[in-house]
DNA sequence: TTCTTGGTTCTGCAATAACAGAACTAAAGA
DNA sequence: TCTTTAGTTCTGTTATTGCAGAACCAAGAA
């Protein structure tokens, strides 16, 4: 008996499309199409085999998958009382935390660019006042751009 | 004739460190040394064979690395009158663009979870909740991050 | 005309990534 | 006890990436 689910040519390729955004995020083509699977399907909770069967991908590929997605906590998984299958589904609720880390990766840049300037030899006049003017517009974003996620949370309650 | 430029340990540290960044952020190990040269060594402007001979790597990927990243427009070359060299440094007055730019991307995703949401089934309420939620997200940051680029341009002037 | 300079392009290799398929395993039924 | 389920782990293959080294080339210089 197969474990496919029911999906439609629209859906499938909306899942395409989204695997080609996954990968450029930095997931496994796999992974990204289990991403687009778990956001598309009627079914918001698959089991192993049913994302495995529907996407035809292999149980290796597909367990590998799984688990980096869980350890990056993009998706997560549920169970049923008397059934030891795990029911996956992505994270939603996280993903506004991945988004903030997203932008915090940004923050790298800017605590190495400081220890240029700092090494820097000081004749480059020209080139030093660039680089430390675009080590101030960091700052500015590092300062302003957690208000901007407090004020919108705040425009949620 | 050596065209090695002198370089402190320290520089060279300071280069390999801003090597892991870049490559991090998607430039190959070869370019992404190229660009901590061009930000770390004293004298900005450099030629092919300075850098060449300087970070010890091969002619191919000195010219494909430099390639890719005049065509990036991460870094760019002037020329000196009666001098067939090419001298090359990093373009920072670009790196702002190049930081909406990887904000724009973001806008990618937003697009897309749009078409996501609209193909949806109605029936899972809490989920598509909570992605509605999530491209609202987006629209407000969307909005306000050019602004917030604009208000710290106005503190420029 | 040949040589030198400042690169570019081609060929081949080594490392890595992504996956399939098959063997394996731990827990739960039967 | 044997079997099934729900995966995990291992082995081997294929594709891709990043690079070195060498051949190549076009524009002056000699």
């Amino acid at each position: 008996m197969s474990n496919k689910i029911k999906i439609t040519e629209e859906q499938l390729k909306l899942i395409e499309k989204l695997g080609v955004v996954f990968e450029k995020l930095g997931l496994t083509p796999a992974a990204a199409r289990i991403e687009g699977l778990l956001l598309v399907a009627d079914n918001t909770e698959l089991t192993f085999d049913e994302i495995r069967e529907t996407l035809n991908i292999s149980k290796s590929a597909t367990s590998n998958a799984i688990n980096m997605m869980l350890s990056m906590d993009r998706i997560e998984y549920i169970t049923k009382p008397g059934d030891r299958k795990r029911y996956f589904r992505t994270h939603i609720a996280n993903w506004k935390d991945s988004v903030k880390e997203k932008f915090a990766e940004t923050g790298m840049l800017h605590e190495i660019m400081k220890e240029v300037l700092q090494q820097r030899t000081a004749s480059t006049k020209e080139f030093n006042k660039s680089l430390s003017e675009f080590i101030s517009l960091f700052e500015y974003l590092r300062k302003e751009i957690p208000l901007l996620f407090k004020k919108w949370e705040a425009t949620r309650k």
